[in-house]
RNA sequence: GGGCGAUUAGCUCAGCUGGUUUAGAGCGUCUGCCUUACAAGCAGAGGGUCUGCGGUUCGAAUCCGUAAUCGCCCACCA
């Protein structure tokens, strides 16, 4: 490839005049790969070291993934550039809940039940699945351009993250902090498993609140009072009715029972303060099977639970009627029932919230059920303090707020779900019921035989507990298990990577994984899992809209690869996207970044088709740009280093965009371009070659793609040689001074340009200008270059016909044969007149009191004086120039 | 119900230890250019008084308070 490539750099003419990424990007991509560029082992060099947020292994890539990624790719790619061992390690997470039904909705497509299948057999459908869908997300990485560590690539149910997992849930056991117990968990009737909290989303609906009469039992009166509820359904569970003890509304049913509608249920009625007395008829119906609040009720007032619901959601055979019902279908024939009967008093639209799984959007059944637990208040103290103390930095650190509320507040974990692809739980069921815990079935059995005081226990007699554990228990271990530092915690690995550096992830799952990961390096490892965690905002549509499949507005981000190629949509999406701050995606940003790799593109092409000739003596412009461009560019690498520390990284793209759009092309390159087909002098054209090798370099983090295309162009190397591993040059000093003489002499160019434009001059036309008043000379032959100016004079009486500008506190002029708009030019004078007399008044004010002057710093003072001399200088020179027109 | 964040040009956003010229960028708009690196481009122009009100300060887009609007998170009100 590269002797082909070195011919086509022997010659720009041969270069296309657009940039093609196409031919690029997979070219580069399996250069950097078969020459494991990116591959990282532990040695003396300072580590740099980020894990990716597995995703789903069935996944595909979504424009938060390509966020995400290009974030770590341009932290991974920078810091290897500053000299660090950088090491990205990607991986992919089982996504328990998500893939088995993946599977389990594959396997039905086939005429296959999960439950007609023995676990191995099912589980053997599900790696075939994972084998064949896993893995396609890593591939659009590569595609985007990620630099991960593809020879290290682990998966959350691979041999060391299971065993892993199974070793940290049998230490937490031991250590008295995980437990089985019956609650009431959020149950998920379509995925037919209990959730965590953390997996619930509560979602606002539009629903209607059912007044219901229920009647008081033997009242000789028949009178009936009036419940509100959401659920009509769930009437089939009630147990109680409840009213506040401080209603008078109510007082006299106290010691009465009412008649549950349609069931015929004779229930006592309780009082409790929990009810409001203002919120709908102030009487609840109490269902301590479906309801956590009932439930609590339920277990003060020693009421019955009658679960009326199987797991998937339909009325069960405790529920009497309907048996075999879907929940909802019920809730329309139940009022249908009850209204025939007259035992419907009002239906009043209501807002409420309702649950949902995160996984499967089914609406959440609140549910008693046996499940295994986490104890988190203790585990959760030192991961608390490590974030308050900025052990682990929070960016944006408004995220610490949210953090602490929730590792205060936080609440024991339900870790169990009843699935078979994930990790099972290592819990062995004796004979008697109780049970064990161990890594392995031997461990087990000798561990049963010893509690059962029975040593003739057969493994037989042992049953291991049918339940997995949730996706989180497995990744909240990643930057810990990637270094198998849970199961050989001593090892190089571990000791060299970990803490890792930098963690990039979205804050919606802060709770999920963030928060849990700091927990486990604390607890498991003694020390936290990484020094900064970046958090991401999430990827918006134009209107502000959340991307989702159901509304079809999330683009596909390979599409936009292919138009816009990976540079464009990685600087597409991080020119908007500051820290924490959601980004309203527009394909115009994409634009944008193909458009300025067209830029770099074509700058290149100008400077390799320039013939050097070491004959020719360097011009004076070319010195004086040199000089210029070198002190910006330094600048500008200071800033950049700044923003990168600060994790500004789209303040930092914004720099170096601006410095290789409009100072390098637009000045830099137009002041050193020699005439058309006239050869360059060696000197300069080296420095420009220097100059691009910097700025590529500066450039490479974010659009890999392009800048190791132009740098293979721009020097010979050695195979196997990348800009990958080019050093960043840094603490290059700079002067402000010399930036500023050529921000003025931008000015003085730009006025010249404008008068062109305004009189219909052409560009081809050289000028003359005359210069009033106190200017420096020193850019004047970049100024002749710039403007077209044959002749700079200068003068002290504008001549009748000239068009001026004024530039600090000189005048310049360019004289003209036809006359000049007198009126216009006073009118933008006066204008001009007006801005600074008021600027300067604000100044003088400043300057007048004394209380500034006394309590300013010296060099707020000075620089008020500054102002004010400018100021004064700049309206002298408009007030003569005015006169002249006068 | 609690908490957090936002409100700056037509749009999307910078401006994060108050003073760097009475606010910057991209897109869009307007004007003139196919000037042999780039029309996916070049050269210019216009456009905002920083959501309202009050305060702190010599000085506020920046700090404080308050109101309004929007967004997010958390919470067991049927």
């Amino acid at each position: 490839m590269s002797e082909n490539d070195n011919k086509t750099a022997q010659n720009s003419a041969e270069l296309a005049t657009k940039y093609d990424p196409k031919a690029v990007e997979a070219k580069w991509y399996k250069y950097w790969e078969t020459h494991r560029l990116f591959h990282s082992e532990p040695d003396g060099r300072e580590p740099f070291c980020i894990v990716i947020p597995p995703p789903n292994v069935t996944g595909i890539l979504h424009m938060g993934h390509a966020l995400n990624n290009t974030i770590q790719d341009i932290l991974v790619r920078r810091a290897r550039m500053e000299g660090k061992n950088a090491l990205w390690v990607p991986g992919t997470d089982h996504a328990a809940i998500s893939t088995e039904a993946k599977v389990v909705a594959k396997l039905a497509s086939e005429g296959i039940k999960k439950t007609d299948l023995s676990r191995e057999e099912f589980l053997s459908h599900a790696w075939d699945w994972t084998h064949k869908y896993g893995g396609i997300i890593l591939q659009q990485l590569r595609k985007l351009g990620a630099s991960c560590d593809w020879e290290r690539t682990a998966f959350t149910m691979d041999d060391i993250r299971y065993r892993s997992v199974i070793r940290v849930f049998v230490d937490l056991y031991r250590k008295g902090l995980i437990y089985r117990g019956v609650r009431m968990v959020n149950w998920d009737p379509q995925a037919l498993t209990a959730l965590s909290d953390e997996e619930v989303i509560y979602k606002e609906e539009q629903s209607k609140l059912y007044h219901l009469r229920y009647k008081v039992e033997d009242d000789p009166e028949g009178r009936y009072i009036v419940v509100a509820t959401t659920r009509p359904e769930t009437i089939l569970g009630d147990t109680a009715v409840c009213v506040n003890p401080n209603d008078e509304r109510y007082t006299w049913l106290k010691g009465k029972r009412v008649i549950v509608p349609l069931v015929g249920r004779s229930v006592p009625i309780i009082m409790d303060e929990y009810v409001e007395m203002d919120f709908g008829t102030g009487c609840l119906k109490v269902t301590p099977a479906h309801d956590i609040n009932d439930y609590m009720l339920g277990e003060k007032y020693n009421l019955p639970s009658i679960d009326i619901f199987n797991d998937n959601g339909t009325i069960s055979e405790k529920g009497g009627i309907y048996i075999g019902m879907d929940r909802f279908d019920v809730r329309k024939q139940i009022m249908i029932d009850l209204d025939a009967k007259g035992l419907v008093e009002k239906i009043e639209d209501y807002v409420n919230k309702v649950g949902h799984s995160e996984r499967t959007d089914a609406v959440i059944e609140p549910k008693l059920s046996t499940q295994w637990f986490v104890r988190m208040a203790d585990l959760a103290k030192p991961a608390l303090e490590g974030v308050e103390n900025d052990e682990v930095k929070f960016v944006p650190s408004k995220f610490k707020n949210l953090y602490r509320h929730w590792m205060t507040n936080i609440k024991d974990w339900c870790i169990s779900r009843q699935l078979w692809w994930g990790q099972q739980i290592p819990a062995y069921y004796l004979p008697d019921g109780s049970f064990v815990v161990a890594e392995t079935p031997e461990e087990a059995l000798d561990l049963a035989r010893e509690k059962s005081g029975n040593p003739s226990l057969s493994a037989d007699d042992i049953r291991r507990d049918p339940d997995c554990l949730d996706t989180w228990f497995s990744s909240w271990l990643w930057p810990l298990s990637l270094f198998n530092g849970i199961l050989e915690p001593d090892n190089e690995e571990i000791r060299y990577y970990y803490p890792t550096t930098d963690l990039v992830t979205a804050p919606d799952i802060i709770f999920f994984w963030v928060a849990r990961m700091i927990i486990a390096g604390y607890e498991f490892h003694g020390q936290k899992p990484f020094n900064n965690v970046y958090f991401t905002g999430i990827v918006r549509d134009k209107l502000g809209r959340k991307m989702s499949k159901s509304l079809g507005n999330s683009p596909d981000p390979l599409d936009l690869i292919d138009q816009y190629g990976a540079d464009g949509l990685r600087m597409g999406l991080m020119r908007a996207a500051p820290a924490g701050h959601d980004i309203m995606f527009d394909e115009s940003l994409c634009e944008q970044g193909r458009n300025f790799c067209n830029k770099i593109w074509n700058a290149f092409r100008l400077v390799k088709g320039w013939k050097a000739d070491s004959e020719i003596e360097q011009p004076e412009t070319a010195k004086l740009g040199i000089e210029w461009f070198s002190n910006v560019l330094n600048r500008t690498l200071a800033e950049v280093d700044d923003l990168m520390k600060k994790f500004r990284i789209s303040e930092a793209l914004t720099a170096v965009y601006k410095l290789f759009w409009d100072e390098f092309s637009s000045w830099y390159l137009e002041v050193v371009k020699p005439a058309y087909s006239q050869p360059i002098d060696q000197k300069t054209y080296d420095e420009t070659l220097r100059f691009f090798d910097v700025l590529l370099r500066l450039l490479h983090p974010f659009m890999p793609f392009i800048t190791e295309e132009l740098w293979q162009h721009l020097a010979e190397r050695r195979d196997g040689e990348s800009i990958m591993y080019a050093q960043l040059p840094k603490d290059e000093e700079y002067s402000a001074e010399i930036i500023s003489d050529f921000e003025r002499l931008k000015e003085v160019v730009a006025g010249i340009r404008t008068i062109r434009l305004k009189r219909q001059i052409p560009n081809k036309q050289p000028l003359k200008l005359l210069v009033k008043g106190d200017a420096d000379s020193r850019l004047d032959t970049i100024i002749r270059k710039m403007g077209n100016i044959d002749t700079i004079e200068k003068c002290e009486e504008k001549p009748a016909t000239a068009a001026s500008f004024i530039v600090g506190g000189a005048e310049y002029m360019i004289p003209l044969e036809n006359s000049i708009d007198k009126e216009e030019e006073i009118k933008k004078l006066e204008a001009e007149k007006k801005r600074f007399e008021g600027f300067l008044a604000g100044v003088r004010k400043k300057l007048a009191n004394e209380r500034f002057v006394a309590n300013a710093p010296e060099a707020v003072v000075a620089l008020e004086h500054k102002k004010e001399s400018d100021a004064l200088a700049k309206l002298a020179a408009i007030e003569t120039a005015l006169a002249a027109l006068k």
